[in-house]
DNA sequence: GATTAGGGTTGG
């Protein structure tokens, strides 16, 4: 019954602060069922988001304590929750929710047009006003109009490190090691952008269940799962030809092989369903009813259409026009007891060549791919270490072009300025940044017959290219702020500006720490913020104020002054300190006239970009320093027009942020 | 009355 306003204010849950008490509504995102602590009391965990929540991952974890299982808000994931006077604090630097003596709740289900009474609350007395009812309402309709939890992905889509749920159809199991390893041969009808691990099924004690006319049609598509543990009980249970959804499946990374021999070879993924059930990881079988099974069959019927099992399948033969490059390497040699059909036309095509080592029974295939998504990345830690925000400012000289790109000198001058401040939000909503931005959209509009940056087909001269993914489609910068991280993009953009200007050997590089990450320029007298650690280590200096380790090839190398601290500290003494790598450490300001980022290049990516002048090259030759220094005034004149560069950029997260790097790419 | 516990991937 409907009650006149209680005058509670409810505050969206992202304007929340520690150490208040407020009112608020959300939605059930996760729920741990309670439990008996060691103390008096019983605990609830759970996580509430609402609209106000952008970020996927946002939400309020609550930890709720009661004496009483009961007094506890035991909501079901998906339900709406109110409460009045529940503690925020902080905890671990997140916000958590705390009941506290004089908190209420109030559980509403989740059903559009459902009751918008409470289903269960804290006290016999609450009031639901009308503006409750709308508020119920709203959550509702808003969280069934988006899919929240839906982390589905197809094979084509995944990348290094990525987890995500797959729906697919199961062509084949093998028990690899009972009770712990099961292996299930699966497609969705689509390729991955990367080499997936083969698991050897050829050994002796394999059994592999299939059926032969699916693995006949399916041949090209099969990719190995292996399941673990907790799941290998519910994946025993599935049959070849089922339709299976795999929660929160890993493509990990697959390490134990020199894939990435070159700087241009793709990562190896595996496909695991880990141990445990965190993030809700599990294996289902799908009703054949259902939509996710309907639909995959629709695909996998258009691709591969269904033929008798005695038929060789459509796919057999070349030229189709669904064709997509077959490699029966693949999990076809695998399946001993599979009747393989002969014949079926194998290539790769011009997809990048890993270079597959075939080791421990394991084998790597690389499909081609139409998919214009890319890869994400796991290991580029190292690059937290890129920051140049301390090193000297941009000179506004080297943005003389202001005119030509219609932006007055006072503007080129603030970006310079802000070149190196990661504050992406006060550029985006500085409105000095607009005139750059139309200028090359401008520029682009300008030339020639390039109507659209993504007119893949007109033969745009490039200042850079790019080395490998041929089958990768470009993507906006506008696309890539708002992607997921971490990824991997190919882009087409102009370099407004970078950083350092290659003014000198000293200013322009680095020297860096391959065991610690220690970091600084090759010009600098003294450590940032007069660390202890440094002063102490001077006293061996000789020449830049760093620990002299020695001296080959005629130049200086000296000892990471950290590592030489830190070994003192721990006795350790007798370890030889590492000795710190020249290092190039740039950042560009890219813009394709959709947005900007600042991409930093750095270590080999940046020998790779400069033409595999190496660092210590130009602390030999006058000749290839200049070299480096024309061929950036070649990506970025600093009068007239900016060339276009071609580039691959990852994106992946630091403390600091979303940061990207220039890969793959090398100037022309 | 304080305490309890503080969600959670990455081996294969």
């Amino acid at each position: 019954m409907s009650k006149t306003s209680a005058g509670h204010v409810y505050i969206p849950l992202s304007d929340l602060r520690g150490n208040t008490v407020v009112d608020i509504y959300g939605i059930v995102r996760f729920l741990k069922k309670p439990y008996k602590t060691r103390g008096s009391d019983y605990c609830l965990v759970i996580s509430l988001f609402d609209q106000s929540m952008s970020d996927p991952d946002q939400k309020l974890k609550c930890l709720l304590f009661a004496k009483d299982m009961s007094r506890l808000p035991l909501a079901e994931v998906g339900d709406i929750i109110r409460f009045h006077r529940l503690s925020i604090v902080n905890y671990a630097g997140e916000l958590q929710g705390q009941m506290k003596p004089g908190t209420s709740w109030v559980i509403f289900s989740p059903s559009i047009g459902g009751s918008p009474d409470a289903i269960k609350a804290s006290s016999i007395n609450y009031t639901i006003t009308d503006e409750d009812k709308s508020r119920v309402k709203n959550l509702r309709e808003w969280a069934a109009s988006r899919n929240f939890h839906d982390k589905k992905c197809s094979l084509k889509e995944i990348c290094p490190g990525l987890y995500f749920d797959l729906v697919c159809q199961v062509v084949s199991t093998c028990v690899i090691e009972d009770g712990v390893c099961l292996l299930l041969r699966v497609w969705d009808g689509t390729v991955p952008n990367y080499p997936v691990r083969v698991i050897d099924t050829e050994k002796e004690g394999c059994r592999v269940h299939s059926l032969p006319g699916l693995h006949r049609r399916a041949v090209g598509y099969l990719y190995d799962v292996c399941i673990f543990d907790d799941h290998f009980e519910a994946g025993s249970q599935i049959k070849p030809g089922q339709h299976v959804k795999l929660y929160n499946l890993h493509a990990a990374e697959y390490r134990n092989l020199e894939s990435r021999s070159e700087l241009s070879a793709l990562p190896v993924v595996e496909l695991t369903l880990h141990q445990g059930t965190s993030f809700g990881r599990r294996i289902a079988i799908l009703d054949e009813q259902s939509e996710d099974a309907h639909k995959l069959r629709r695909h996998l019927a258009d691709i591969s259409p269904e033929v008798s099992s005695d038929t060789p399948g459509k796919l057999s033969s070349t030229g189709s026009p669904n064709m997509v490059s077959r490699d029966n390497r693949t999990a076809d040699a695998g399946l001993a007891n599979d009747a393989q059909p002969q014949g079926n036309q194998v290539h790769v095509s011009s997809a990048v060549d890993i270079n597959q080592p075939s080791t421990s029974g394991i084998t790597a295939k690389r499909l081609r791919t139409n998919d214009s998504k890319v890869c994400n990345v796991k290991n580029v830690n190292d690059s937290k270490n890129i920051d140049t925000r301390n090193d000297s400012h941009s000179d506004n000289s080297d943005s003389s072009n202001a005119n030509d790109e219609q932006v007055s000198k006072k503007k080129q001058s603030d970006i310079s300025e802000e070149l190196f401040s990661d504050s992406r939000e006060s550029r985006r909503n500085s409105d000095e940044l607009q005139p750059v931005k139309e200028s090359i959209v401008n520029g682009s509009k300008t030339e020639g017959s390039a109507q659209s940056l993504d007119d893949t087909r007109c033969m745009r001269q490039t200042a850079t290219v790019i080395l490998n993914h041929p089958n990768t489609k470009r993507t906006k910068i506008e696309r890539i702020l708002q992607h997921m991280v971490p990824y991997k993009f190919r882009v087409l953009a102009r370099v407004v500006d970078y950083h350092p200007k290659p003014k000198s050997v000293q200013n322009f590089l680095q020297l860096y720490c391959p065991d610690c990450h220690f970091l600084c320029p090759l010009s600098c007298h003294k450590l940032p913020d007069s660390e202890s650690t440094f002063e102490r280590s001077l006293e061996t200096g000789r020449g830049l104020d760093l620990p002299v380790g020695s001296t080959f090839g005629g130049i200086q190398h000296y000892n990471c002054p950290e590592c030489v601290e830190n070994s003192s500290q721990n006795s350790d003494s007798l370890k030889t300190p590492p000795i710190l790598q020249y290092i190039y450490m740039l950042r560009f300001l890219i813009d394709d006239g959709t947005d900007w980022l600042l991409a930093n290049l750095w270590k080999n990516d940046a020998v790779t970009f400069f033409r595999d002048i190496s660092p210590t090259d130009l602390l030999q030759s006058k000749n290839l320093f200049q070299e480096v220094e024309e061929m950036l005034a070649q990506v970025c004149p600093a009068e007239g027009e900016k060339p276009w560069i071609e580039c691959c950029i990852m994106s992946y997260r630091t403390a600091q942020g979303t940061q990207y790097q220039i890969f793959d790419t090398a100037i022309v």
